[in-house]
DNA sequence: TTCCAGGCTT
DNA sequence: AAGCCTGGAA
């Protein structure tokens, strides 16, 4: 067993002692004695989680597909944003062998707008790895979800833990903030030696609950969403406040330190709007690493803003007025894009193009830059009718 | 206008 | 170590 460098040898033990007091005739259990540090924070983090954690989608149902469509939304993703998805998703895909059947554009289109579209994909390709490998019964042994397609040590740790009550830690983005404050982890929490102690701590507080591993790492996890927050903590709301290192020291907002963010690239690109009968031209993206398999309105390649003809990519086309400027950032891409309309000198070709009306654009698959530019056309700047 | 949170893959 | 996307806060 390894040592924990958290509790002295002798502390290792039986997590806590019964206390019973008599009220009238009957003995009520009201809770246990912690006998390690790790078993007072988890007692402390359950009570709160239970009375405070917020009514969430996914914490209402112990179904491993749903949990795990929420935990793969939820990777770099904020609850907010994740509900309207999640409800629609499940919708359209109630069960993993519904998910497992659909072709993968139904998959993306249900995705679009939420970004990070790879999640999508390996969504897709991990339902058919376990409809065909695992009788379509979502696995419950460690090594074969975390062989999943999208499935890292994160993911794989709050299915284990949440719905097969296993007690594997967790730890992303707010555990680890939480966990660097409470025990005042300065430098730079990304790096390799952080990290293990991260993960080292964490699975000391899910240890330290053997009834509710799968509460206690969300409790973790709600404290970092909720009252943790990076900024402003709200530590006299915080349950475990008391055994903050962190704030004993004052220093609770400086744990962990900033990330220094790549230098953002500024970058000029042309969309065309090409109208016929009502409908726009769109194009599917190929595999190029962003935004794989998405629809989008032809971009002009290079600097070709200007008059006469222009190229995107077998397509030759001239460029036209303008008709909005809008600004959209990709990781660190900033980019400035002009929307013109545009004149067809080449007819396309193949099943990457189609013509799509501004409703049928929101059904395909495709990312918020679309629903951007469709929103960013003044009125009257519909499509209409062209010879 | 800028900054930022937020896991997985290669 | 770098790249992927978006919405909301500062």
């Amino acid at each position: 067993m390894p040592v924990d460098p958290l509790v002295p040898a002798h502390r290792h033990g039986p997590a806590g002692n019964g206390v019973a007091l008599l009220i009238g005739h009957g003995a009520i259990i009201i809770g246990a004695v912690p006998k390690t540090p790790e078993a007072a924070l988890a007692r402390s983090l359950l009570a709160w989680y239970r009375r405070h954690g917020r009514d969430l989608p996914w914490r209402r149902t112990r179904d491993p597909y749903r949990v795990w469509v929420s935990e793969v939304m939820l990777q770099q993703t904020t609850v907010r944003a994740v509900v309207p998805y999640y409800r629609r998703f499940l919708g359209r895909f109630p069960t993993l062998r519904a998910l497992a059947r659909a072709p993968l554009p139904r998959v993306l289109a249900a995705w679009s707008g939420l970004g990070y579209y790879r999640r999508a994909r390996h969504l897709h390709a991990a339902a058919r790895i376990i409809v065909k490998d695992h009788a379509g019964r979502f696995p419950s042994r460690p090594d074969q979800v975390r062989a999943l397609p999208g499935v890292g040590r994160y993911t794989a740790g709050a299915l284990l833990s949440i719905v097969f009550g296993r007690q594997e830690p967790v730890v992303d983005g707010n555990v680890a903030r939480v966990l660097s404050r409470l025990f005042l982890m300065r430098g730079d929490a990304r790096g390799r030696a952080s990290q293990e102690r991260l993960w080292d701590l964490a699975r000391g507080l899910v240890r330290a609950a053997p009834a509710d591993p799968g509460d206690l790492n969300q409790a973790l996890m709600e404290l970092g969403a909720t009252l943790c927050s990076p900024l402003a903590p709200r530590c006299p709301l915080c349950p475990v406040a008391r055994r903050c290192r962190a704030r004993a020291a004052g220093a609770q907002e400086a744990i962990p330190g900033r990330r220094r963010a790549r230098a953002p690239v500024d970058l000029a690109a042309t969309l065309v709007l090409v109208a016929r009968r009502g409908r726009f031209l769109m194009r599917r993206r190929r595999r190029t690493g962003l935004m794989d398999g998405l629809w989008e309105f032809p971009a002009l390649e290079g600097d070709q803003g200007g008059a006469g003809a222009a190229v995107s990519g077998d397509l030759r086309l001239e460029p036209l007025e303008r008709v909005a400027t809008l600004r959209h950032t990709i990781t660190y891409r900033r980019l400035r894009i002009e929307v013109r309309r545009a004149r067809l000198l080449s007819e396309p070709r193949g099943r990457d193009y189609r013509w799509v009306s501004p409703a049928g654009a929101r059904r395909l698959p495709a990312s918020s830059l679309v629903a951007k530019v469709l929103g960013s056309l003044p009125p009257g700047q519909a499509p209409r009718h062209r010879v």
